[in-house]
DNA sequence: GTCTATAACTCGATAGAC
DNA sequence: GTCTATCGAGTTATAGAC
């Protein structure tokens, strides 16, 4: 009679906490290459190399596991913004900054763009979910309402505007131009269209309202 | 021994075309109230009044009925479009009335507008789909690029940028707008934005490049 | 030409073995 | 606490009755 020692790799009992760490890092590796549709439970647990079982048992609901996911995913992406922001002399130099660093990372990892719309999508129609949308929206402009402040404190440019009408603007910006260049992937169009953007909101941000 | 005429009503024998677009109209409006997700096979074909077996009938596979209704559903869209449009008098009155349609039509209807949404990110992710994101992009620019044209001529004034630029311009805006109104649903946020859009690009846009 | 019945498969979730 | 085996409901697609 054969033993589970003999048919599977013997499996380390990690803390719970950990193993669900491993299932949101093998979520959003099959959301980003393979699309949300195609993240099904099993596909998660074989990706991580856990049993299926496994991430009902630490997480419930696929539901749950979304809203862990989503959760954590908006905090990587706000804190790879923080870290590619560069300083900028004025408020156009920031805006350009911003942007660029955003349309950066939509062209370096396009699965990773393309995974956080459709989780928004998804949360959008599902009631337990519903909250996540404004949420995740109110995280990202927070933040770039964040270094705006940042960047005029320290630069000493006082604002025209209030940095959350900004922050706003800019959000909008990187929103159209990130569908722009995944609709065409044509870069000689997005940078046309980036600097008409940055330059026409650039002055109209620095005139008092 | 029941007969077919005692345990279903009588269907009636339809040309293969006006089958398809009831089908297609049926998956519109799954989609739209209930997400692409939800559109099934089956629910399509309960929503239609018609067997199952039809839509494979019609279509043959669920991928060439998505294809035809993505189709269908962009004409639509840029035929509203072309419908809410209305004169200006200047360039600035031009950004500001293509974009408060879509804006307009995005808050009537923003089940049909997640639903656009949805169907592009299904595309983006099916091969048998993937050229009809580039296709609808397209579409939707070669159509506002068009009306800005008209606008010139009709009204005499020349455009300092060559349609197309402007066009895009104006297509970015609108998606990055019409997110924001979906993550916040704030409609003074929104004007305000807006605003700040539209006159920072219609001066830029003026200039000579 | 149209529809029913079913095949063949995958899903999320769970009961119960270990 | 962890994993396997399975359940029941869902899916697309099709073979064959009418």
């Amino acid at each position: 009679m054969a033993t589970r020692r003999d048919t599977a790799a013997v499996r380390e009992h990690l803390p719970i906490e950990q193993r669900r760490a491993q299932l949101l890092t093998a979520a959003a590796e099959v959301m980003r290459e393979q699309g949300v549709a195609a993240a099904t439970t099993r596909a998660i647990a074989e990706r991580a190399g856990v049993p299926h079982g496994s991430v009902h048992y630490c997480f419930g609901t696929k539901t749950a596991l979304v809203r862990a996911l989503l959760q954590s995913e908006a905090d990587r992406s706000v804190e790879s913004a923080r870290r590619r922001s560069s300083r900028s002399a004025d408020l156009e130099g920031v805006l350009r900054n911003v942007l660029e660093a955003q349309l950066e990372s939509v062209r370096t990892d396009p699965g990773h763009h393309a995974m956080l719309g459709e989780l928004i999508a998804l949360a959008r129609r599902d009631p337990a979910l519903a909250d996540l949308p404004g949420w995740e929206h109110e995280r990202y402009v927070g933040a770039a309402a964040e270094r705006i402040a940042e960047w005029s404190a320290a630069s000493g440019v006082a604002l025209a505007r209030p940095t959350r009408e900004i922050a706003t603007t800019i959000m909008v910006l990187a929103t159209g131009l990130g569908d722009l260049w995944s609709a065409t992937g044509d870069r000689a169009v997005l940078d046309r269209t980036l600097d008409d953007c940055v330059r026409g909101l650039a002055a109209r941000l620095s005139e008092p309202a």
